[in-house]
DNA sequence: TAATTTATGTCAGGCGATGACAGATGACAA
DNA sequence: TTGTCATCTGTCATCGCCTGACATAAATTA
């Protein structure tokens, strides 16, 4: 890795970081743009070469969760349920997390603060999920052979166990949450949502 | 109803018209408010009195749809099961639409045109929801007798109603739809959705 | 070192959104 | 009818997000 590729994820971590300290301190709609490029020494329009908007800050983690479980996906048995295969995904996204460095965890659980104090932003987060569940809805119509754009238990399907990771992740919105703890309320939630359904549903 | 609030009242469909009008024939971010309010002869200003901001313009028919699911929830019997009930609540909202007038089933099939052009509108559309899911929550913890922040099943239970609702509403984007076909549809999903979970799930 | 590629800063500008103020308009009572 | 009051509206100024265009600086490659 050259010392450009260096420089430039140096940057995106800074601007990162940055965001989100400034954001828990005076809050997300009170800082701007401008302030967050400053304090790293970068110009705005900079800011804007790294992440395409300011919500692309509190969203980041998304594209790596839906990375992760679109690979899982891929790596399951053609034959498993999708609705299983799909709650192996999501275990390997919390995996994922369990094994990040402490930087990333931090990073996850300012994240999470984030989240709580600003409700307008969880409904950001929601609206980038819909493009998550609209490609593995393809996904998941594709293993079933099916049309995408008609296969209503396909969307049935990847909808619920989106509406499971939500849960999982919000719910209960823990004040001082550590990084193990949302690991394990995950689980309980994945084990509620299959007792849930009715075994064979989504064949 | 006096003369003032007439008036209101037709500057506000006449924006309402004029902008999902505009969306269709020129894309939604190359519509300006200017040019909605200028179509109204009215001030880019007072727009934003009828309307929170330009996005309200694609999800007015979100507060409704909010309003009746939770008038319905505080009808139906208490010890109905919630997510029975948040059927019904659905069910209701589809009823209210097929008894609408054929001006707001016109505007209604706009916006679904509307949003399948533009998948980025779905995620706004989506992200109000979360608020919705929020409130519901909240009936459905209530009913419960739980605290509706640690409550997962209450959750889980409303978190997979609107992800019916959701799949109803936007699988498969037909074409050419009539009202009839949403509302058709919406029952076909709404049976999927109750045989696919196991009975007494959500007591 | 020279040539090429790529990242950054600066500038100008559009668009969405809000506060403040003044003027117009409907509501209402004398 | 008239005058008062509440409310709606337009104008203006301003902020913040975001983008395109261009020049400069830095890293890569030959």
């Amino acid at each position: 890795m050259g010392l450009r590729e260096r420089k430039k994820e140096k940057t995106r971590l800074a601007l990162l970081d940055a965001a989100l300290d400034l954001f828990l301190e005076q809050g997300y709609d009170s800082t701007t743009v401008e302030q967050i490029a400053g304090s790293v020494d970068v110009s705005a329009r900079t800011f804007f070469r790294y992440f395409q908007n300011k919500d692309h800050i509190p969203l980041w983690f998304h594209d790596q969760g839906e990375e992760t479980m679109r690979a899982v996906m891929r790596e399951r048995p053609a034959d498993e349920p999708p609705f299983t295969s799909l709650m192996h995904a999501l275990r390997a996204v919390i995996q994922s997390m369990r094994e990040s460095t402490s930087e990333d965890g931090a990073r996850f659980l300012k994240l999470r603060r984030l989240l709580e104090t600003n409700p307008a932003l969880v409904g950001k987060s929601v609206a980038r999920g819909s493009e998550t569940e609209r490609r593995l809805a393809e996904d998941v119509a594709a293993r079933r052979g099916t049309d995408p754009e008609t296969d209503q238990i396909a969307h049935l399907i990847v909808a619920f166990a989106m509406g499971v990771m939500r849960v999982g992740f919000e719910c209960p919105p823990v004040e001082a949450d550590s990084l193990h703890d949302v690991v394990d309320r995950m689980e309980t939630t994945i084990e509620l949502a299959e007792n849930s359904l009715r075994p064979g549903w989504d064949v």
